[in-house]
DNA sequence: CTGTTAGCGCCTTCAA
DNA sequence: TTGAAGGCGCTAACAG
């Protein structure tokens, strides 16, 4: 059966295309009785406006995502998950859509942004996270393509008329690094991963603080910059507590990293939190997989997600929308952490 | 500035828009000269076809994914990430789109599907999951639109026409409990979820078969059916392990509900694999996770994220395709088990 | 309130 | 090898 279109509809109904067109765009504008006739014959015949067609005129209501990472050798992280969740939600409650996309941070991944939002494939777009000097931003503002970041710029001068959402990491870690000096550890490291990554940098910014503070000099051989990878994670994690006896507290990057740190310190006869206090960011199920429970930074994940793609809507339909959000975090205290033995 | 659309590049480049057209769809049938001032033209304007007007020519490229649950109160869980990952992979490279999609099963559910594909916005489905009775399938049948699954249906005979891919459950099922059964087990529980899905019917029947075959009486109060969510299941579980005492092994829906298993059984002071024997499905971070390393069923998730999207676009395109296909899993051996000891 | 007309941006005949 | 013309399905401006 051939495909049934607005003509289809229009002389079925005995009307013209565009008294079709109102039935379905503005019905008021339609007498009852006409109405009625075109929505028997839609029902009828089963059509359903072409979206395609419609584009011509109107917005296509797709929203491009941008992943952190390439999806071929890094994994969903839990967290990533649930900020798709939210975002997934929040399209379907607005009428948009959702487009994944995995672009190297390469001058090709920006061509596919621009081209992809210039062959209006998308409307706008999500960045999942920035980088230091990030060229996927610079390519976006210089394009005046619409776009929002969860999380933050390195250059806050050039870069106002940009919008972003994430939480205060500078104050989450400073929170989580004067918990454990409070307990009385003197000898914190960090696990971060790459500090290409602006959220690394704050988060590792909020730990020299928190150390400085508390007049605790920063020891560079206690800071443990990553992979991603769980596997290589593991390997490295366990050079570094080898090679770091003094160390007596852990800040970890995310919850299932800490859970690794945990398998990787029992390993070594190591027991949390009597050998090892660790604290950490994120709450996903990886957290509550742990044992010792964690103690960590609470993200409001899911509730990240449906904000970004709501703001990204409303930055679409040109609305007031304040340009940093920065949304609130809760120390969550498990039993990971206690007093320093050594 | 405004949109640059095919007519800028055509006077820009003293041609017809037809030429235009033809350059970038058909290089080879415009003269070299002719094709170097079009592309040049297309470059120095920064000239972008729109997807919108192609699309009233051609297909869309977009694929619509249905995922299992509402995103709503079910988190995504490393399965579906996995997944999610491998069609991510395989649509860029083979340069489709997919659209993530939540539909209750439910008839405005089937009308959305419908109305989606009929409207253009997606070329087909990718199905995650089936129930029994799947009102998803029949209505994709019906509506004559193209689509895969991953699992299978309830009734062979009437759904010729349809495309599945999955593991052998029913098999993967009967290796996990004979391997309990040579070890000694006689009191297997099954710690499943809904029966309404038609991949837990099967792991319950390959269940099932290995004891029947075994000559061990089928007890039905050793097969406990779960919910979702992680913290009711925990309490569920808890429940059961109370309420039958003389269980010695179990077979668990997936690696992360084993994890949440072993740390119930903790808390009623039950050891395993001393107490308690867990084997499951799937392999994800969740497994590695697990202290007891556990003995689970490897699915190539990620490939079947893969070979999900290649068949969709194989099917799109018409191409011969095995109706039927069936993944390879792999049994891990871990240490999560061992001969009963009561 | 409704029909006519024109046009969105592109592709595809059909001639030349 | 190229251009002119028509049309894809829909919407919007303008009459009536």
């Amino acid at each position: 059966m051939a495909k049934i279109t607005i003509k289809d509809i229009a002389s079925y109904a005995k009307v013209s295309t565009a008294t079709v067109s109102r039935v379905l765009a503005t019905p008021d504008k339609v007498a009852p009785a006409t109405r009625a006739i075109v929505e028997d014959a839609v029902k009828k015949l089963g059509y359903y406006p072409s979206i395609i067609a419609q584009g011509m005129h109107h917005k296509i209501k797709n929203i491009g995502v941008i992943l952190n990472r390439n999806t071929e050798d890094s994994f969903f992280s839990p967290y990533l998950s649930e900020v798709l969740r939210g975002l997934v939600k929040s399209a379907k409650d607005l009428g948009y859509f959702i487009q994944i996309l995995t672009c190297e941070r390469d001058s090709e991944g920006c061509d596919e942004l621009v081209s992809l939002y210039r062959s209006q494939r998308v409307d706008g777009y999500i960045l999942l996270s920035s980088k230091v000097e990030d060229i996927f931003i610079q390519t976006l503002i210089n394009a005046e393509i619409p776009f929002i970041l969860h999380g933050n710029t390195d250059d806050n001068d050039e870069q106002q008329q940009i919008y972003t959402l994430d939480i205060d990491n500078v104050a989450a870690a400073q929170e989580l690094v004067n918990y454990l000096i409070n307990l009385g550890h003197r000898h914190i490291a960090m696990i971060n991963s790459s500090t290409d990554y602006i959220y690394n940098q704050e988060r590792l910014q909020g730990y020299k603080l928190a150390l400085n503070n508390a007049g605790i000099v920063v020891n560079a051989d206690f800071i443990c910059e990553t992979a991603e990878n769980l596997d290589e994670f593991g390997r490295e994690v366990k050079e570094f507590l080898l090679h770091q006896p003094q160390v007596t507290a852990v800040v970890c990057k995310s919850d299932i990293s800490a859970r690794q740190l945990i398998m990787v310190a029992n390993s070594l006869g190591m027991h949390v939190p009597h050998d090892l206090s660790i604290v950490c960011f994120n709450e996903t199920y990886a957290a509550k997989m742990a044992q010792p429970q964690l103690t960590t930074i609470s993200i409001p994940i899911y509730q990240i997600g449906i904000e970004l793609l709501k703001s990204m809507v409303a930055i679409l339909n040109h609305q007031q929308l304040c340009q940093r959000q920065l949304f609130p975090y809760s120390v969550i205290i498990g039993n990971s952490c206690q007093m320093p033995v050594k």
